[in-house]
DNA sequence: GTAACTGCAAAATATTTGCATCCTT
DNA sequence: AAGGATGCAAATATTTTGCAGTTAC
C-alpha cells in the first residue's frame, strides 16, 4: 500500500508529503466517495482544514480524484481510474448514492449510455447519479 | 403571468405573499435554471437573503423547484413539471450544462434511460446531467 | 384576530487568502 | 539551498436560527 501511494503521486509529479500520503490512503482504503468533512473526521493525525482543501485541489487538478456531484450541498470526491489524465477527466462510470446509509459510491462496471441531445447541443460529458437503496442497505 | 403565479402557489396551499411572487416569476420567466445568487441579484426589489433560503425551501418541500446537481458546489433550482407532487418529486428529464455561458437547462424532452443496477440495488431516481455546449453558444 | 411570513441581527459553518515556517527534493 | 507545502490567523462567504414586527387571510 504505502508503495503505491507514493508512487501515484510520483506519476503525478506531486511532491510526497505527510498530508498528501494520508489522505490518498484514505481513499484507497474507502470504497465510497468522500466528503471534505469525512477526510477532516477520519484522518488520524488532524491536518488543518486549509491543507485539506488545497490537497483535494490539487488531486483535482492532477486528475487522480473526481467530484461527483450531489443534489445537497455536500461534494464528494472519489478516486480517478487510471485512463483519468491531468486536465482530461473521463468518467465514464454509473454513481450510487444509498438514501439509507448515505454512501456514494463508483458503480465501475455500469457504463452510463449514450443520449442523443438536440440539434446544436455537443456533449463533452455526461453524469448519472442513481439513488436508491444499495446492496448492503437492502 | 400574475395569474398563474397566485393560482400556483394558492394550489400548493402557500399564502401569497410578495417575496413568492416575485421569486415564482422569475422562475417561470427563466428558461434555465437558477442559483441562489441569481434570484438575489435579479429580483428588483431585494428580499432578504434569508427570505430567499426559505422561500426556495418552501418551493422544495411544496414541490414547485427541484434541484439540480452541479460539480462545484453551485447547486441550481428549476421549475418541476405538474407530475412533481408534494414530497414525490419526479424528474425524469436530462439536464444540460452548457461549459461556455454556464446556464444549466432542463431538456424536457429527452427522457432517462433505464440503467440496470447489479444485483441488490434498487432505484428510486436517476439523475442525468449533460456538460458541453449548448444550442446559443455553438 | 391569528397564524404565518419577513427582515434584521447574530450565530454557526464553510471557504479563501496571506504569510512565516517547515519539509521535500 | 530552493521551491513548494503546511499551519496559523484572519478575511470572506454561506447558511442557519431567534425574535420582533408585519402581512395575508
Amino acid at each position: 500500500m504505502p508503495e503505491q501511494i507514493t508512487e501515484l503521486l510520483r506519476k503525478s509529479q506531486l511532491s510526497v508529503t505527510d498530508s498528501r500520503k494520508k489522505i490518498l490512503e484514505l481513499f484507497l482504503q474507502s470504497d465510497s466517495a468522500l466528503a471534505h468533512h469525512d477526510i477532516e473526521v477520519r484522518t488520524k493525525e488532524k491536518f488543518d482544514r486549509v491543507t485539506v482543501y488545497r490537497t483535494l485541489q490539487t488531486f483535482m487538478d492532477k486528475g487522480i480524484i473526481h467530484t461527483i456531484p450531489t443534489t445537497d450541498n455536500s461534494i464528494k470526491y472519489a478516486l480517478c481510474k487510471d485512463s483519468c489524465e491531468q486536465g482530461h477527466h473521463h468518467d465514464d462510470h454509473v454513481h450510487f448514492i444509498c438514501s439509507l446509509c448515505g454512501t456514494t459510491t463508483c458503480l465501475e462496471e455500469i457504463h452510463i449510455p449514450e443520449i442523443k441531445l438536440p440539434r446544436g447541443y455537443k456533449t463533452t460529458q455526461t453524469e448519472v447519479i442513481v439513488s436508491g437503496i444499495c446492496k448492503l442497505c437492502s
